[in-house]
DNA sequence: ACTAAAATATACAAACTTAGTATATTTTGC
DNA sequence: GCAAAATATACTAAGTTTGTATATTTTAGT
């Protein structure tokens, strides 16, 4: 029913990156994440793999964002992580039809569909750039005292 | 990542239920929804556990909606078949806070309890009836040759 | 009262998914 | 050349889903 810790797990990677501005190497990134240094290694291997961040290996390698934070998408990462677009049910992937009971196309999957569509209308209007305006805006103005 | 299939046969079974407007036994629903006996079986246990559905022994006993479809929500379902109610994340859910990284309670959590909240009101404003009534409309007058 | 038709309760198991780990290899800056 | 990084590949442990099986209880009809 939920979306998986990878997928959470990769939302904050990408808003890290996207709040530092700066190539991370993954030591970094997944002390700053709380999450094991292999998992994290794991998650950014897919994301790199996908396109989303760039990696350089050797000395003063690590990682960074492939675009800037405004051109990368919520739903994006998300795809990624899941290996798929975000779906309420089932029934709505392909390979999956259900031709149980219910004549033909059922209601049920009119009105996911509906759903599905509202959520990653949803997703893919909100960037990481937004996401960190979003939290400056939640914690009203932190300057010094 | 989806409502599992319990709940989608659960829907299906309320929906069954909703349609005939009759008592009916376990036998004719699940070959109605296509569905082994004793799954449907389990899944009748769950709704008529939750007063979704009443429940008859012995001969002529079945299974026939608690109240009139048009008085039960897509939402009331959703969370008998799921055991909770939906949350497109892990961090909505009691006893599972997100204690990872990102300072205190995070700008994540905000937007996937807005989204959760989004999908939750469009359930729970659908009742049985209008899937009938909906269903209706999709199948454009199938009236006599 | 007897019998057959139903639901109920409880437990079990196989298959799949998720989450995370381990090992060996490759690349690159210094 | 060496050390710091990523990469590739494979493996495993735990949890969840999707069922199935067995034995029991209740009730209508005769």
């Amino acid at each position: 029913m939920h979306l998986t810790q990878e997928t959470d797990y990769s939302m904050r990677i990408i808003y890290c990156l996207a709040k530092s501005g700066r190539r991370m190497d993954a030591a970094s990134i997944s002390e700053a994440m709380s999450v094991s240094l292999r998992f994290s290694l794991k998650i950014l291997g897919k994301l790199a793999g996908a396109g989303l961040v760039n990696s350089y290996k050797g000395m003063r390698g690590g990682y960074e964002l492939a675009r800037p934070a405004d051109q990368i998408t919520l739903k994006e990462v998300l795809d990624v992580a899941e290996g798929h677009a975000y779906a309420i049910s089932r029934c709505l992937c392909e390979g999956e039809e259900c031709n149980r009971g219910m004549s033909g196309c059922c209601v049920f999957q009119n009105l996911w569909a509906q759903i599905t569509g509202e959520v990653n209308q949803t997703l893919s209007g909100i960037t990481f750039a937004d996401m960190i305006e979003r939290d400056a805006q939640r914690q009203p103005a932190k300057t010094a005292p």
